[in-house]
DNA sequence: CTGAAAGCGCTTACAG
DNA sequence: CTGAAAGCGCTTACAG
C-alpha cells in the first residue's frame, strides 16, 4: 500500500512536511504544497485508518446501535438508520452498525476498543441496559427515544406526548365524542418502549378532560393477526367516530380492514396515525398522520453527536433532552364524525384542519 | 485508557508476554498466563481496534455497500443488511455500513484506508460502477445480486431464471394458459437491475414454450400507482387467470386491488409472489412466492468473504458463483383456472402444489 | 518459557 | 518554512 513515506519520497520532502502539506495544519509553501498533493494524487495516497486513529485518538466512525424485536415492526426502523448514516457521512463520518441482539456487550465492544468516536442508540428502552455503559464510556452518546433517565447523554424523540393530545384535539374540534386508541403490543410496553404508553397516557387524559369516551387496545405488530384486532375493536365500539394509530403493521392493515367492512375515511370513520411520510407514501396509507420524522431524529442525534466530538467546549455543555413537537400531516381521513354531519347540515368537513405538508 | 502495558505491569511481565498471554500464540506458563488473565480481567482490557490494525492488517470489520433507489422497495433492503450485520458478528466481525449515493467512491475510500478487510455489495448492477474498484481493491469482494462480468469476486443471488421458470410451470401444470406478470418499475432495469429481466426473460421463454399467452409489464414500486396499474392490468386482460409478481410493492398492493374487485385467490385467480417470508409475515401476504432468501444470501455472502479474508488458502481459490435455487412457499393461493375448473368437475385445486414451507 | 526491540503508518510537539 | 524524532498501542520475529 502506499504510505506518506511514498508520497514524502516522491515530493522530495520529509514526512512530516507531507503530511502537514495535506492537513494543512502548519503553512508550507506553495512549491511543496504543490508537489505534495501530485505525489498523493498520482500514487492514489489514503492515509490508513488504523494508523490515523492510532495517532490522533480519532476514528471518524460512530457507532449506531440498533435493536430488532420480533414483536416489533422493522421496516420503520430503517428509517432512523438511514438518516442517521446518511447524516454522518455528510459531516465526515462512517458509521458502524450493531444489530447484535446483546447490544450492552457489542456497547462496550466497540466502545472499549475505541472503534467509535460516539454512538447513537435507536429504539431506547425506558430503562435501558446499554444507557450505564454508555455514560461510563469515554465517548459521547446520542439517543433516539426517550428513557427513563436521559442523563449523561443528548435525547432525541417525537414528543409522543404531545401527539397524542394533538391528536385528541383534533378529533375534539371535529366533534368526535368517542374513539379508538391503537397502541404497539404491550409486550413492546414490558420491555420498556416508554413511547407507547407516553402517547397512550396522553390521549387517555386529553380525552377525559375534553370529556370524550375513549377505548385504547395494544394492537399486535404483525399482520393478520392486527387486522382481526382492529375488526375486533369496530365490532365492539360500534358507536366509536374516530381511530387513532400508534402502531404501524395496524395503519398499514387498516385499508383492508375499512374495505372489508365497506367504512371509508373520513365518511364513516376519522383515523389519525402516527408514522413517517416515507412509510405512508411506501404503503399508500391514505390517513392522516403525525409525523414520527425518523430522518430528522437520526439527523438531529448525529449533529449533535459529532459537535460534541469535535467541539472541544461542546464536549462540557449540559446535555440537551429534545422532544420534536408533533406535526401533523392531513391526508384527508378526518372530518365531522356521521352523527355530527347529519345533525349540522353546515359543518364543513374539517374546519380546523392544521395543514401539515400537502 | 488501560493498554497492555498496564497489564503486563500488573502480572509483573513484559508487554510481549502479556500480548502472548492474551493471544495464545505460544505457549506461557500456567502462573502467567494467569496472572495476565487476571490483570486484564480487573482492569477491564480491551485491545485498542486502531492499534491491532495497524499491527496485524486486519481490522475485523467488513464493509456493508447498501444503495437505496427512489424507484426501489426500501424495506426489502433491510432484511439482507440484517442477514450481512448478523452473520458477521456471529464470525466476530463488525460491519461497516454504507448507505452514500455515490457507492464507488466510498467504497475507494474504505477500502483505500483499510478500513476493512472485506466487503458486500448490495443490489449489484449489471454494469455495476463498483465492481472495477473491488477487483482492484486488495480487500476480497462478495456480491448479492448477480452482475454482467462476475469475475474477480464471489457472487450470491436468487436464480431469477429458474425462479422464472419454475412460476411459469407450477402454473402450467395447473392448466392455466394465461398470464399476467409484473415487474419491478422499468427504472430498476435501466439502471442495471438484471434480476428484473433475468426472471422476465425466463417467464416469457417458459411461456412461450409451454404455450402460454403471456402479459409481461413493469409495475411502479409506490403505491397508489402500483395498485391502480395492477387494476389496469386485469381490465385489459380478462381472460388470464394467473397473476406473477416480481415487485414487492404490487404483492403488498394485491390483496387491495383483489377486494375491490371482488376477486379471490386462488378461485378466481392464482397468485404467485417473489418476495421473502418475512416480508409475506409482516405484510400478511396470502400468496404464494418464490422465496427470495435475503437473510440466506447475505450470511452466504458473508461467509465466503470471511473465508476468504481468514484463510491463506482460500485467497486464491477461484470465485464462485453461486445462485440460489427458487423455492416455492405455498401459501394456497394458486389452483386450477375457474374455466379448467368449471370444465373438469374432478379436477382437485392444485394437484401438484409443490409443498414448501407449511 | 520469557524479554527487549522493531515495526505497522500516522501526527505533532520540538528544534532549527 | 522544513526536518528529525517521539509516540500512539499493538504484534511478532529475534534472541536467549
Amino acid at each position: 500500500m502506499v504510505t506518506i513515506g511514498d508520497i514524502a519520497r516522491a515530493a522530495g520532502v520529509s514526512r512530516s512536511t507531507a503530511s502537514y502539506a495535506l492537513s494543512g495544519k502548519r503553512s508550507i509553501s506553495a512549491q511543496v504544497r504543490q508537489r505534495v498533493a501530485d505525489a498523493a494524487r498520482e500514487l492514489g495516497y489514503t492515509p490508513n485508518a488504523g494508523a490515523r486513529a492510532l495517532a490522533t485518538a480519532e476514528t471518524r466512525v460512530v457507532g449506531l446501535l440498533a435493536q430488532f424485536h420480533a414483536d416489533e415492526f422493522a421496516p420503520a426502523m430503517l428509517q432512523y438508520m438511514l438518516g442517521v448514516s446518511d447524516t454522518a457521512r455528510e459531516l465526515g463520518y462512517d458509521t458502524l452498525l450493531v444489530t447484535e441482539a446483546d447490544g450492552a456487550r457489542a456497547l462496550r465492544r466497540i466502545t472499549d476498543s475505541r472503534m467509535v468516536d460516539g454512538v447513537v442508540l435507536l429504539n431506547v428502552a425506558q430503562d435501558d441496559a446499554r444507557l450505564p455503559l454508555l455514560r461510563a464510556a469515554p465517548q459521547p452518546g446520542a439517543l433516539v427515544g426517550l428513557p427513563g433517565d436521559p442523563s449523561g447523554v443528548d435525547v432525541f424523540d417525537l414528543d409522543f406526548a404531545a401527539a397524542g393530545r394533538a391528536m385528541v384535539d383534533h378529533m375534539h374540534r371535529l366533534r368526535h365524542r368517542e374513539l379508538i386508541l391503537v397502541s404497539q403490543p404491550e409486550h413492546v410496553v414490558e420491555r420498556g418502549g416508554a413511547y407507547v404508553w407516553r402517547l397512550q397516557d396522553a390521549v387517555v387524559q386529553q380525552a377525559a378532560a375534553r370529556g370524550i369516551g375513549l377505548h385504547a387496545a395494544f394492537g399486535p405488530s404483525r399482520q393478520p393477526d392486527v387486522g382481526r384486532d382492529l375488526h375486533a375493536l369496530l365490532d365492539a365500539h360500534p358507536a366509536a367516530t374516530g381511530l387513532l394509530l400508534n402502531n404501524e403493521a395496524a395503519a398499514a392493515a387498516l385499508p383492508s380492514v375499512l374495505h372489508a367492512r365497506g367504512l371509508r375515511a373520513p365518511r364513516d370513520l376519522s383515523v389519525i396515525g402516527r408514522y413517517s411520510d416515507e412509510f405512508a407514501r411506501t404503503f399508500s396509507l391514505p390517513f392522516s398522520s403525525v409525523e414520527s420524522a425518523p430522518d430528522l431524529l437520526g439527523e438531529m442525534a448525529v449533529r449533535h453527536l459529532v459537535r460534541r466530538i469535535t467541539d472541544p467546549l461542546a464536549r462540557d455543555e449540559p446535555h440537551v433532552l429534545r422532544l420534536v413537537p408533533p406535526e401533523l400531516v392531513d391526508r384527508g381521513s378526518t372530518g365531522a364524525p356521521p352523527t355530527a354531519r347529519t345533525a349540522g347540515p353546515g359543518t364543513p368537513p374539517d374546519p380546523h384542519g392544521q395543514g401539515g405538508r400537502p
